[in-house]
DNA sequence: CGTAGGTTTGACCGCCTTCAAACTTGGTGG
DNA sequence: CCACCAAGTTTGAAGGCGGTCAAACCTACG
């Protein structure tokens, strides 16, 4: 572990506010690991070894059923997954994929659980990691439940607009198929929805989404907070 | 609060590990409360003034957007709900309603929260009861995006079973109308997929649902641990 | 026994999926 | 630099799952 990768860590919201003797402590017995694109870290079913962060490229979670298969998420730099398996001792609900060749740092359970332990801070942290983590699942099944396809996916582009400073172009980060996924809808369907939006305020030129008319983009997304997230 | 009711709570996974000084605090500043049915207890967009544990009844958890609506979850006795918007300060995203007259004991915010930073057993019980919300709509967004609807319905049946001890015969705990709207279906769909399953291993009579071939409804079901939970 | 509310049924329609084929796109090696 | 290939994307046609509407049917409760 490199000294810039221990700041970049310790800025994040789960390790912000916890003690520094806590902080070094588990940084001693962490390793970072660079993992190449499309490696599958974690398989759903088994048990959780070590707490993941994610550094620096892109991760999936996607979830598998009698040979049918959808992505949950995708996991950002800098960010933890799979909190929810190593506080709970039970197997892991989804798997996790590389989505690029990816930076991620491992922090075995157990040290974590004594960290948990030791650290009120660094607890109270992990709850509101966890608070989150549930609150963007209750999000993600509202979308489903409550809007159609094309009025998720209209959702989704003002979101990523919003998350980039309320740009007018967008550029999906990640494959249309890969999202269309996430979204619970088929490739040929996202494509279908893409076309139909583009009577309602967008052009599309690749993967980059231009947001032409915002207000009637909006009129079919009805974008709320409560689903969309802040 | 009576005694026994202080008794009831102290069973739960979240106060059983705690501090007796921590928990005898909580308890004397909480109160029980008796709700009729059909009353609106939260409203999704506010913001949490108290932890609620509910003891007797049942409530419903459910969303609204654009005029839509859809039941989240449903929550009997004894467990907690709304943890997570109570931890983060941030506002509900769902709402909870009483589904018949319920008893419900209210924990003021600032109270649970002073009580998570002085007492590590209580932080982590917090965590787990965290994790395992969680790990429920994680399952919940996988049930919805995997399976079709008359293969939610068909694993809910079996699902219910084994809570009740792997019995025959299977008493819904809920109106069809909810059930149908928690699973994500309509109630004219609901009934027709309870016809189809009909030629799948199951008899119907009214609200009880007879398994007479528990293996071929398992064959629509392919129950799975990791949607349907242990 | 009557009524209100929940449930079932039928007809119809639309969203979404499936399958197949054509078309882009991006990466690789000649 | 271009040609080529594999992989992703789009398009079309067809069909099924699930939603909507309306009416008939239960059933629970006063």
């Amino acid at each position: 572990m490199h000294q810039d990768e221990k700041l970049r860590l310790r800025r994040l919201p789960l390790f912000r506010e916890m003690m520094t003797p806590t902080f070094d402590g588990l940084m001693e017995i962490a390793y970072a690991q660079t993992f190449p694109a499309q490696l599958e870290l974690i398989r759903q079913g088994e048990y959780a070894d070590f707490l993941h962060v994610i550094v620096e490229g892109s991760v999936e979670l996607h979830a598998m059923w009698n040979g049918r298969n959808t992505i949950m998420g995708i996991v950002n730099p800098v960010s933890t997954f799979i909190l929810a398996a190593c506080v709970c001792e039970e197997p892991y609900l989804m798997s996790a994929r590389t989505l690029e060749r990816s930076q991620i740092v491992l922090l075995p359970v157990a040290d974590v659980r004594v960290a948990l332990r030791q650290d009120p801070d660094f607890a109270m942290a992990a709850m509101r990691e966890l608070a989150n983590g549930y609150r963007t699942f209750v999000r993600h099944a509202k979308n489903l439940k409550l809007r159609n396809s094309t009025e998720r996916l209209a959702a989704y582009i003002l979101h990523q607009s919003r998350q980039n400073d309320d740009m007018d172009t967008v550029t999906l980060p990640v494959e249309k198929r890969l999202l269309a996924s996430h979204l619970g809808m088929t490739p040929e369907n996202l494509s279908r929805s893409m076309k139909a939006l583009q009577g309602h305020g967008i052009a599309v030129r690749a993967m980059r989404v231009k947001i032409a008319d915002r207000a009637r983009l909006a009129a079919v997304a009805v974008p709320d907070p409560l689903i969309d997230g802040p």
